[in-house]
DNA sequence: TAGTGTTAGATTTTT
DNA sequence: TCTAACACTA
């Protein structure tokens, strides 16, 4: 308790009754949840397996286990339960999966997949055909899916003939994910809550294992999710909820802020916290926060103050164009880098949309400043640890027709576009899985004896793949198979440069190297089954990047939403202008709102110092257009900001000359130490 | 199947 | 203006 404000402290006592903890930005909320666990294991005598922590994401999952880990032996923690909403989803479908209908080996398909399962869906479906893009349909069957809705009941509730061909469409994927053993990433929630709300034995197995649940990030919930943790908790209702309506910037992606409004309807005997002391910021980063967020009017009051210190106005760099805003920026950090002895990573540039980086980027490099792009595309997005994933999948689960599809001719292997139509249609006329489809007698008749003998050859060489796997750890078969199947040769073949297809062939390597190290249980420390490796496998989206957030001293890029979360000494908001932020696209009220808190999110990262930049005129679409700085601007009081570059447009050259002056800094620089 | 032409669409994104 | 995804052609 050393250490606690009052209200945190408050937040951490209270144990028995629903506690919702409205947690100001940068005011300790991670500290509360894992003072409040410690408590309640340590004081409280809770047994660690009866405590429940959930968190959006995986990186958010490891920073709370870690900081319990310093806080409590490896003894007195065993049994605790810290996992984002999907692996607990994966755990109770898991343990439950016979009540589900589900077999052992079922796949977790990713966005990519689903969408890929749409699309041949749509193509056979004759009402959705041609009335959808597959990206809207993913979309809405994601809602109706978060809604909790089936495909019948969506098809009740659908407004228009679009709608209605689209829960046609939905009847088809839930029936192709069931024929196919697989789930996606929605169903981790929906199945549970399903489960939980339809079978009251199952539900009290649950609210048994589960004496004490907190949430983080709670504004972002989506229904389903909330459904999850009211039938978790039950009626004893031993929840704490924490949360900010004011970083509320997911609604786009359907996350449900007002359930935060909801709890106090569903739980009458709710408490709440406020925390407003921030530990962050100076006071000038945190009034500039308070006035924006004051505009919000659909969320409640709350004032940040902190006791860091006074601060400084706020620049805003008013620049001629992006690329000179990316300059000033470059400039301005390489200045201040050399000039207060403070480290590249003190630094974050953060934008509204990815695009905005490219620039930025080229800036930084020409004036050799290391940075880190956070975004773009992952690891686990490269086609050729896909493609592995895929040949492991199909071990785990020989009926994920997303993973055969994938790599049934990668490499080549003759089995066309065509084979794999027909081959398709006779799957769906009987709801089986392609590899079944594949087998049948009728695969026989319609399909071309040649190819039909090289599909029944293929599958051959994965069952009997598959029946070795057994024998020894999954990266070595893994590695085996590659080489089998020549995947590098296939590389060599695809890539121009034999370059390109060393460094994809790399990728592998690490990839397998990866595989080895995550195939044991956290806990345990015993080796994972192959269904469980494959499982944990799709729900890890991200390369453990923890040595190179944190170690690697280079200044940060960042959009907006990344940001969330993180805290930086100097920040640099760019872009700060009408149609980027807010964006073109939200200008009605509870869009415009939430652009609002994600520049308040923005303000919110600086420790020390804000600096707001922005441009005259903007290429567009290839149009040069006139820009008006952000309205967002105008909510924060004029003595706040200081305006530098107003009226003195710099030419080329001059931008060149400070370049130039800040490299001639950094090789005095060099040339003393 | 590689190569070329056409067209839409250009915000945020985790699991 | 730029790009990526696609449809079409040789």
């Amino acid at each position: 308790m050393q250490g606690l404000n009052p209200q945190q402290q408050a937040a951490v006592r209270h144990i028995d009754t629903p506690l919702l903890v409205l947690a100001g930005a940068g005011s300790g909320k991670t500290r509360v949840i894992v003072e409040k666990i410690v408590h309640l294991i340590e004081s409280k005598g809770t047994p660690a397996r009866g405590i429940w922590a959930v968190t959006f994401t995986n990186k958010a999952a490891r920073e709370m286990a870690e900081r319990i880990g310093q806080r409590l032996p490896a003894e007195r923690r065993r049994g605790l339960n810290i996992s984002t909403f999907h692996t607990l989803g994966l755990n109770l479908i898991r343990r439950e999966i016979r009540t589900l209908g589900l077999r052992p080996g079922f796949t977790v398909l990713d966005a990519e997949d689903s969408l890929n399962l749409i699309k041949s869906l749509l193509q056979q479906n004759e009402s959705a055909a041609g009335m959808i893009e597959p990206k809207e349909a993913q979309w809405q069957i994601s809602q109706w899916k978060n809604d909790l809705l089936t495909p019948s009941q969506a098809m009740q509730t659908s407004a228009d003939e679009v709608e209605a061909a689209c829960a046609s469409l939905y009847d088809d994927y839930a029936r192709q994910l069931t024929a196919c053993n697989a789930l996606d990433f929605d169903d981790l929630i929906k199945r549970p809550v399903e489960l939980l709300r339809d079978d009251a034995e199952a539900r009290e197995r649950w609210q048994n294992r589960v004496r004490y649940l907190l949430v983080d990030e709670y504004q972002d919930t989506n229904a389903s999710q909330y459904e999850l943790v009211r039938l978790l908790v039950g009626k004893l209702g031993r929840l704490t909820a924490v949360g900010d309506d004011h970083q509320s910037i997911y609604a786009w992606r359907g996350a449900r802020p007002e359930n935060l409004s909801h709890l106090a309807r569903d739980f009458p005997n709710l408490t709440t916290v406020k925390l407003e002391q921030n530990y962050r910021s100076v006071n000038t980063v945190l009034t500039a926060a308070n006035q924006l967020i004051a505009n919000d009017p659909t969320t409640q009051p709350k004032t940040l103050w902190s006791a860091v210190g006074p601060g400084e106005a706020h620049r805003v760099l008013v620049c001629d164009t992006a690329e000179d805003e990316a300059e000033r920026i470059a400039t301005d950090i390489l200045h201040r880098h050399f000039k207060d002895d403070s480290p590249y990573r003190n630094f974050a540039i953060l934008f509204r949309g990815n695009h905005q980086a490219r620039l930025i980027e080229q800036q930084l490099r020409k004036l050799s400043i290391p940075y880190i792009l956070t975004g773009g595309q992952s690891f686990f997005e490269r086609a050729e640890v896909k493609d592995a994933m895929a040949y492991l999948r199909l071990m785990a689960n020989p009926s994920d027709d997303a993973a055969l599809l994938r790599i049934i001719n990668t490499p080549r292997r003759g089995i066309g576009p065509t084979t794999l139509e027909r081959l398709g249609q006779i799957a769906r006329e009987r709801h089986v899985h392609l590899a079944a489809a594949a087998r049948s007698v009728t695969a026989a008749q319609r399909l071309d004896s040649r190819v039909h003998h090289q599909l029944t050859q293929f599958l051959d060489w994965l069952d009997a793949t598959r029946s070795r796997m057994d024998e020894q750890p999954a990266a070595e078969a893994m590695r085996g198979l590659l080489e089998e199947v020549d995947y590098f040769g296939y590389l060599r073949e695809q890539e121009n440069s034999a370059k390109a297809a060393e460094r994809r062939w790399t990728n592998l390597q690490d990839w397998l190297e990866w595989t080895e190290r995550i195939a044991v249980d956290n806990d345990s420390g015993e080796s994972l089954s192959l269904t469980e490796l494959v499982q944990k496998m799709s729900l890890l989206g991200i390369l453990e990047q923890k040595t190179r957030d944190q170690d690697d001293n280079a200044v940060r890029l960042l959009t907006l939403h990344a940001a969330k979360g993180l805290e930086f000494p100097h920040v640099y908001l760019s872009g700060m202008e009408e149609d980027l932020l807010p964006h073109q696209d939200c200008q009605e009220d509870d869009r415009l709102a939430e652009e609002r808190r994600l520049c308040f999110v923005g303000i919110t990262r600086a420790q020390r110092s804000l600096t707001f930049t922005l441009t005259r005129r903007r290429r567009r679409y290839g149009q040069w257009r006139d820009v008006r700085p952000s309205r967002f601007l105008e909510e924060v009081e004029a003595d706040l900001l200081r305006w530098e570059g107003i009226g003195v447009q710099k030419s080329e050259e001059e931008n060149r000359a400070t370049a130039a002056e800040a490299m001639s800094a950094i090789r005095a620089m060099l040339g003393k130490s």
